[in-house]
DNA sequence: CATGAATGAGCTTTCATTCAT
DNA sequence: CATGAATGAAAGCTCATTCAT
């Protein structure tokens, strides 16, 4: 793979949008060429083929997300704090990239393909949120967690999802509106005040007290 | 379409395999037909061509998936042990058919084909978990939410992302432990005990009162 | 490769012509369904490439070529009467396949590919004539030769050579009457009757007698 | 076609390498840049193409072979001794060459391709040969043929042959020696001292005395 | 003079699909 | 009812070739 000039970079963004309508397999490479004005043959000059594309374009949206994520977990305040910044990083980029992260879903599933990708996600998303839930359980603006890999998954699996699904009903992602309820979720849970003291569910017990003071 | 005998069905379990492993336009008929023993021609006398194939594969597990669900939700327990209920058959399915639920997952982006997949979903998980979502603010064990649909995605794609989080990194799912994982995270929150009284975070104040008694 | 069925391969004939004319590389897949009326897929439904069908046809010739060789150098009478045979044998069957001799003959320079090539001349045409060459040296019809190695390629060199220059020259081959040639020099050999005796040719000295008288 | 400099023409003895190993059409002018180290815009700078790039070689190293056997054929020597030079001074200028000889056999196969492939052989070792034939019948050191054109042939084949024979089988080509087995054999031929006065085989008949005594 | 960058043209190959048996 | 054989249609990819610098 050759170094991207800039002037096809910015022709690639047109790409994403096909792999995002079509999916990968029914995007053939003319699709790609007509939808950028870039010739075939130039396309294969630069990429050895469609996959090298969309790796192109995941890996250019990863690396955002990346730094943005990067930006949101770091600094000096509370945890939460810093979660909630993350958690509203990811969906502004979900909304200013609707079309990759629609194509970026779709190569999740893809076991085996691009392996990459899912090490990436790991990276940019993953690793961050695993460090943040630590720093929360011990500034104690986050309670512990069992298993925190799967915990970070859930949070990216839940802004994910939410995501995704308001961009497929409704074309358009209001990332501040959506963010807030989702953290609202992730954070307060969805447990009522009634208890269920019958609950067979095996799960840990729930705060024996009072949550503050 | 024609009726599909038992004899097929059983073996068209090797096609989701392929389907999770290769995608669905890397799949060749041929790879489908090495794979299940079923010869190519006769996939084509009993499907009108591989997008029947997945159709079914998914269908079949759809009904799966909302049988289950239905099962789960319904009853006169509380609405919270019928989400935690849910939660689990849901990952109990993922356990059970690991590569149709992979396969799920990438038709998820493809926007455009297969409305019917997201229609699916939508029947067999959204709509009885928004009702739980009700249900649950009337009976208590469930609070309020703002928006049902972002909620019942949140859920989706909580559970979902960590059931194939776990299956894409292990290879395996232990149902059981993870929907106990996943559920406390859901149920309980992330937030911790220390209140950020300075969070400029524009979300729903915390309960103001202990959460028992 | 599948098995070729009869209609097929009588149809491939005109493919020989093609290679033949065209050289391997400018001969395109196309051609070859043109000149054979066979279908490109079905080409390739039988052969991997053209490749493939070039290495069907030499082969095919080649076994031709063994046989008959191998007819004509068996039998009970003196080595050099055989001799005879082979290369009219040879002659006989370059002018029944023309067109697969001369892409035979392209072949031979392509270093590297088709070994296996170079391993059935050798094994139709060299071993029988190594082994004819010291059965005439036994029987004294044909006398010893320091390497039958190269002496079975002088042979192998002569005649087909003066058989593709005829072909190449006049179009058509009259076996007959070029192999009456051919063996009249390879066996009898160039040398006129009076000896150079100043010749400071470093060779194997010249039949201990003198020639005549 | 521009002056090719020298510095170009050192370099292209590697190109002759590739179209040997590789054939004509397998060969793109990228393997002749890389294998040159000549850019390929450079190449269709003094070039205007491969065919171009091959005729240049093949044509270079008629030309050797042209002023190698014409040397070696002219002088006042006897005409067999003359023949013999020829046939040492075209081993040598195979065992210098040994690549732009493959693909020159190559090129023989190809009818239609390159005509001047053929003439330029006929001039550079045909012509002369058939000369030397006339010479030697003349002054009796060559006896008379009765096809000189075929005679050439097979003399071109047959040298031609054993030399490529050795050339792929040992990598390498003592023409010294092989000169001196060829020779023997074209000069002196095969026949035993054996007559098979039986033998059907319609040649002329050999020498009218008897061989010895 | 030499060359890196770019591309038009077209070939090889694949594969979904059909159909006679 | 089931399937091996055959193929039309189209996609991927390559490569010779050009041209601005």
């Amino acid at each position: 793979m050759r170094e991207i000039p800039d002037s096809l970079r910015s022709k690639l963004d047109a790409a994403a949008r096909v792999f995002a309508s079509h999916g990968f397999d029914a995007t053939r490479i003319e699709d790609l060429a007509d939808a950028t004005g870039v010739p075939k043959a130039t396309l294969y000059y630069y990429f050895t083929g469609k996959e090298e594309i969309l790796a192109h374009l995941l890996g250019t949206m990863l690396e955002v997300i990346r730094d943005e994520v990067k930006e949101a977990s770091s600094g000096t305040g509370p945890a939460r704090q810093r979660l909630e910044r993350v958690v509203r990083a990811q969906l502004d980029v979900m909304a200013a990239h609707p079309d990759s992260c629609t194509a970026l879903i779709s190569e999740l599933g893809r076991a085996g393909r691009m392996p990459e990708t899912s090490a990436a996600i790991n990276e940019a998303f993953h690793a961050p949120v695993r460090a943040l839930l630590v720093d929360g359980a011990a500034d104690g603006t986050l309670h512990a967690v069992a298993n925190p890999e799967a915990a970070a998954s859930v949070i990216f699996g839940a802004v994910t999802f939410a995501g995704l699904h308001e961009i497929v009903a409704t074309g358009v992602l209001d990332a501040d509106r959506l963010a807030g309820q989702v953290l609202s979720l992730l954070l307060d849970g969805l447990a009522g005040d009634v208890t269920d003291a019958a609950s067979p569910v095996n799960r840990r017990s729930r705060r024996s007290s009072p949550r503050r003071r």
